[in-house]
DNA sequence: GTATTAGTTTAGCCATGTCTAAGTTAAGAG
DNA sequence: CTCTTAACTTAGACATGGCTAAACTAATAC
């Protein structure tokens, strides 16, 4: 009869807080150069210090959302990647609308979206993917996943890793740098236009391509960083 | 040289529980049923213990953002009001834009608006407020304050008080109970909506009307609590 | 093998916002 | 003018989610 109060609470309530870690703990479960998701990696990408993380990640354990090894890093179970999904779907609906509906410039989407996805209800969810069609990618072109949990993360190259000579498609931009969205855009970069890539400079000293659009033919330099935030395919 | 940390900061964050307290007090302030602002009737509004109104009453008085006076009552400053304003022109803007774009019913608008009323920039409010053409009411007719703080609090009577024989105009009705706001729909009883009050059951047994509107124009019977809820103004 | 060190965890503190239980205050009854 | 009581406040606890400082692992260097 007597209550085991650490193992009883079988569903307890999931926080905001817990909805950002374990939306990390997917991101880098699912980026190829992430080894394991260790402590030191999840505290740098959430901003937050390791020992915060470390109680964090204890927790989350024990309400079985990941598998936890100390000292070694931790991995979403089923029921953690559930939540990480549906809070991935409800950010990537939520800037495709504040993008395409209300206008919002695609540098801002992210930051509104962090502190929406974690309070619109089942409901709100349905009426914009309605609203919206039934988008497949938000606007950098990350996948948008489906209300029951599917995902094809697109196995991308890098622009970075193109050779010189060959034309690719942009697929996905990265989101995480407001300016670098910014300078992107003011090129003509976004998921859909093709480049080709022209040229690159010895030493990681960045590439030069060209990039075919309505309203710009033109070629640029980029650097480094840039064209390693740029996913693209290669037409085979 | 030693920072007071008791009245050093001046302007602390403001924190979504604090803006429900802040909302709460307003409205309270604003009813003209209401004598004074008093703890137990705040702790009752937000469903709150008395212990935890009484905290974060002193805490806005620390923020000067509330005048208290112990065993007295509380009232919102200018600052404090400021802040109550703009809280609920978020929320009435949402329930607008949730209602009009977004096709939610009446009766669910209030508690989606009520979580996200917290976390929308300032960016978010101008671009739904253009989008629905700067809308002055909520969808139960209750005024959007501008967004320099400027509200018209129409003084009505309610429906409950119109004499027999007489006609008025539904302003506004009560958003507190979604089931109530159903029943109202049912009956097509939503502001704008003309009422002739046919006859008044003794005792408090309620009110007869005729409601005129496009689609019906039939007689009911209303309940006191619901004929208090709905407040009406009387061509003069 | 032992020493160093980078990474991780533990210990303990703080702030927020909630609660219950136990005092206080103020106001009306007698 | 005292008593009673309802309302309010204080005291102290708890959960969440941060932090720093200190201790501990594990893996590499020697």
């Amino acid at each position: 009869m007597s209550s085991n109060s650490s193992e009883s609470h079988p569903a307890q309530r999931v926080t905001p807080a817990m909805e950002d870690y374990l939306k990390a703990i997917y991101k880098l479960q699912v980026d190829p150069a992430v080894e394991a998701v260790t402590t030191s990696v999840l505290a740098e990408r959430l901003s937050v210090s390791a020992p915060s993380t470390t109680k964090m990640v204890k927790k989350l354990s024990e309400l079985k959302l990941v598998a936890y090894v100390p000292y070694r890093g931790v991995e979403l179970t089923f029921a953690g990647e559930r939540i990480a999904l549906e809070t991935i779907r409800h950010h990537r609906l939520l800037e495709r609308y504040l993008a395409d509906v209300l206008g919002f410039s695609w540098d801002q989407v992210d930051a509104e979206a962090d502190r929406l996805e974690h309070v619109i209800s089942e409901e709100f969810e349905n009426r914009i993917d309605k609203a919206l069609g039934f988008p497949t990618t938000d606007p950098h072109g990350a996948p948008i996943p489906g209300r029951t949990g599917t995902v094809e993360e697109t196995a991308c190259l890098r622009l970075s890793e193109v050779p010189v000579g060959a034309t690719a498609v942009v697929e996905r931009v990265s989101d995480r740098d407001p300016e670098m969205l910014r300078y992107m855009d003011s090129l003509g970069l976004r998921p859909g236009v093709i480049v080709c890539l022209k040229d690159r400079a010895p030493f990681g000293g960045g590439v030069r391509i060209r990039i075919d659009s309505v309203d710009s033919d033109m070629e640029h330099a980029i650097g480094t960083e840039v064209a390693r935030s740029i996913h693209v395919t290669r037409p085979d």
